[in-house]
DNA sequence: GCGACAG
DNA sequence: ATCTTGTCGC
């Protein structure tokens, strides 16, 4: 399988935005949702153009999982991809479609890592401090942390752990025989809680249904503003 | 010095 | 993420 190649960022920009994470992270609350979610959001960005962004939020009933709100919203992109730093990229734009809602969700599953990331930072985290809204992570590649693959079952789930062994998320396998996902809370939600939304937002389909709804309608919106 | 590297 | 055809397997 080919390997992309990243382009060396700017150290200067690197240290800027480090800092700026480790200031974010002194808010990172994990801890159980209030209560059951009746309204889960899900969020997707793309980019039709090398230079824009283009970001989507669903919003679905929980736990029926019907569509309320679907929306989004293009701007210019401001970075180039950094691993690491892939919400200051992404989120500025999402942010932006965020306070476009009508109905504001109980919890955002974003698609990127919570903290299973190397300074327990993903764009879930950071997102969900900026908005200070209960978030949770589902990727579908690793980032960082160690793990054993899961058995080729839907619903096999191996903990994914940091280099001192210590727990940053969990590797779930949605479909028989199908890559798995990488499922870690965000901010205002723990691990169980993260996994145990996951699960109930499988429909048959590799991706958990906010953003697998988010990824469609990111793909209709595309055609719409050409 | 050699890999790894979300979207 | 994005560019892209056909193809193997359940």
């Amino acid at each position: 399988m080919y390997r992309p190649y990243h382009p060396p960022a700017d150290p200067l920009v690197v240290r800027d935005l480090t800092q700026q994470q480790n200031d974010l992270r002194q808010r990172v609350q994990l801890m159980p949702l209030p209560a059951a979610p009746r309204l889960i959001a899900g969020c997707d960005s793309s980019f039709p153009t090398p230079d824009t962004i283009l970001s989507v939020f669903v919003v679905l009933t929980f736990p029926e999982l019907q569509l309320v709100e679907k929306i989004y919203h293009h701007d210019a992109v401001t970075l180039p991809y950094v691993p690491g730093f892939l919400a200051f990229r992404e989120a500025p734009n999402l942010l932006r479609v965020y306070k476009k809602l009508q109905h504001k969700p109980d919890v955002i599953m974003v698609d990127g890592h919570g903290i299973a990331h190397p300074r327990r930072m993903g764009i879930a985290t950071q997102l969900g401090v900026l908005l200070d809204v209960p978030t949770f992570g589902v990727a579908k590649q690793k980032l960082t942390g160690n793990y054993e693959e899961p058995a080729l079952e839907k619903g096999s789930i191996k903990p994914l752990t940091d280099k001192n062994g210590e727990l940053i998320g969990e590797v779930l396998r949605s479909k028989d025989k199908i890559k798995p996902l990488f499922v870690s809370p965000g901010h205002r939600c723990d691990q169980a809680t993260a996994m145990q939304l996951t699960l109930a937002c499988l429909r048959g389909y590799k991706l958990p249904e906010p953003t697998r709804l988010a990824d469609y309608w990111a793909e209709q919106f595309k055609k719409e503003i050409r």
